[in-house]
RNA sequence: GGUGAGAUGGCUGAGUGGUCGAAAGCAUAUCUUUGCUAAAGAUACGUAGCCUUACCGCUACCGAGGGUUCGAAUCCCUCUCUCACCGCCA
């Protein structure tokens, strides 16, 4: 949520920003404007008559107690109230109607984040290693999931529908090696500290983080008990420390969480998407942090670097592209997105997407800290995939690939996984 | 699911209709004093909004939402959560 006070200061700064973004915000900025201001018209007749009545009243109790009659300031207040009343109405739906506009205005991008219009113009920031060369034709994780019982499509679909799977044998020794691998690289290695949520979450947190009210469509919903499966654990990470105010001293929050996501990509089924890739439920292993606004751009920084270390580690391809204005997710002020190369695809997957988002998650969920001079103000969040499993899957299982049809495990996950290979 | 108890400021904990944003203690900060570690005293010390250059001031908030009343932390209703016991269960 953006800052009111910095809407009402400066309009057209805002609205320069948010140009740069794909959408059109500059009427709702306008709507904002003009309500903020009807608000507090509204809001300062409400308190000026509540302090009337406040001071009456007492008057009142005053009187009684020596004995006065008091019936006719007594049909004065219930005046006021009536008019507190209307005057009331005015001052909450204007507050209403405020919020919901607030909440629908998305992230400023941050000066340091490229200016372009879509994904075409991310720039690339950098490369890690070589495309893999075979002596063959390199296959697709699908075949060899299936080639090897380690990836049972139609059991998912079975079971479940279209874009569910079911790890089996080897291939679920896998998926799980890679959790204990990343949770043990980040917890031991990188300092994070562990957390297993919660997957259903209250519709408040979705609210904090961004996915709602804007993107309900996106996310699984229980109605009869108003609870939501989380489509990352960013949504019940970042949140357990909503309505908190935090001490400076607690800075940096540093958290590392594995669980299943859940996301049901309405609107992008036959994407061409094949196997893995693009699922209703996968693994994620997350990074989170909450930090003071001076620190969090260099803890972005090494918040991806964090992630990469996952796949230099496992020695897969990758490259980092930095995500541009017309490209960067509602709430984030920057974004860069890590992409492992996929062999039987032939293209770069997307594993990791790392964001700061500023003070913009923490105002929306009341997230606060006292800085040196016991002043409250307001945090950065940011998060990060360290790594998606699914798509970290098929890099690895395409880039591993043997003549054979085998899978050579990496020299880092042996020790996890317990083999050297997969036929 | 059932029964009972509870929910007040960072914590403990008073407060059952009127000057209570809330006693007291603890914790914290600053200052003063006593020649160290320590102790005593003074002051400050919730959150948000409105109005302000600022100070001051005003308003709201005692789990949440409604209601009664001139006036509610205090009375009534609904809900949520916590704890205990029972039932059920991985």
């Amino acid at each position: 949520m953006l800052d009111i006070r910095l809407i009402r200061d400066t309009p057209d700064l805002v609205k320069e920003r948010l140009a740069t973004r794909s959408g059109d915000y500059a009427s709702v900025v306008d709507e904002v404007l003009s309500i903020d201001t009807a608000r507090r018209v509204a809001e300062t007749e409400r308190q000026k008559l509540q302090g009337d009545r406040n001071r009456i009243s007492k008057e009142i109790g005053i009187a009684k107690k020596n004995g006065q009659d008091t019936s006719a300031i007594e049909a004065e207040v219930r005046g006021i109230n009536e008019r507190i009343e209307q005057i009331g109405r005015d001052a909450d739906s204007a507050d209403t109607r405020q919020r919901e506009l607030l909440l629908g205005l998305p992230n400023l991008p941050h000066e340091a984040c490229p200016v372009g219009h879509s994904a075409e113009e991310n720039p690339e920031v950098r490369v890690w290693g070589k495309k893999p060369t075979f002596e063959f034709e390199p296959k697709d994780h699908t075949v060899l999931g299936q080639q090897l019982g380690m990836l049972d499509f139609e059991a998912g679909a079975k079971i479940t529908g279209s874009a569910f799977v079911v790890y089996r044998g080897q291939g679920a020794r896998l998926e799980r090696t890679l959790i204990n691998f990343l949770l043990d690289l980040h917890t031991t290695v990188h300092g994070y500290h562990e957390i297993s949520p919660p997957l259903l979450v209250k519709p408040e947190c979705l609210v904090g983080t961004g996915q709602l009210p804007k993107f309900g469509d996106q996310v699984y919903h229980s109605p009869e008990d108003n609870l939501y499966l989380i489509p990352t654990a960013e949504v019940p990470v970042t949140n357990l420390h909503r309505d908190e105010i935090l001490k400076l001293d607690q800075l940096p929050i540093n958290y590392a969480a594995y669980t299943p996501c859940f996301r049901r990509e309405a609107g992008s089924a036959g994407l061409g998407t094949r196997g893995l890739i693009r699922m209703h439920q996968f693994d994620k292993v997350e990074l989170v942090k909450i930090t003071t606004p001076e620190t969090s751009m260099a803890e972005l920084e090494s918040l991806t670097a964090n992630a990469e270390k996952v796949l230099q580690l496992l020695g897969l391809h990758y490259r980092v592209i930095e995500l541009c204005t017309g490209d960067i997710g509602f709430g984030s002020t920057k974004t860069y997105d890590i992409e492992v190369w996929a062999p039987g695809q032939g293209t770069y997957l997307e594993v990791s997407s790392c964001s700061t988002f500023g003070d913009y998650q923490a105002r929306r969920m009341n997230l606060r800290y006292k800085d040196e001079n016991g002043k409250n103000k307001v945090p950065h969040t940011l998060n990060g995939s360290g790594t998606a499993l699914a798509r970290l899957f098929v890099a690895l299982v395409e880039t591993y690939q043997q003549s054979d049809g085998s899978i050579l495990i990496p020299e880092a996950l042996r020790g996890h996984f317990g083999a050297e290979k997969i036929a």
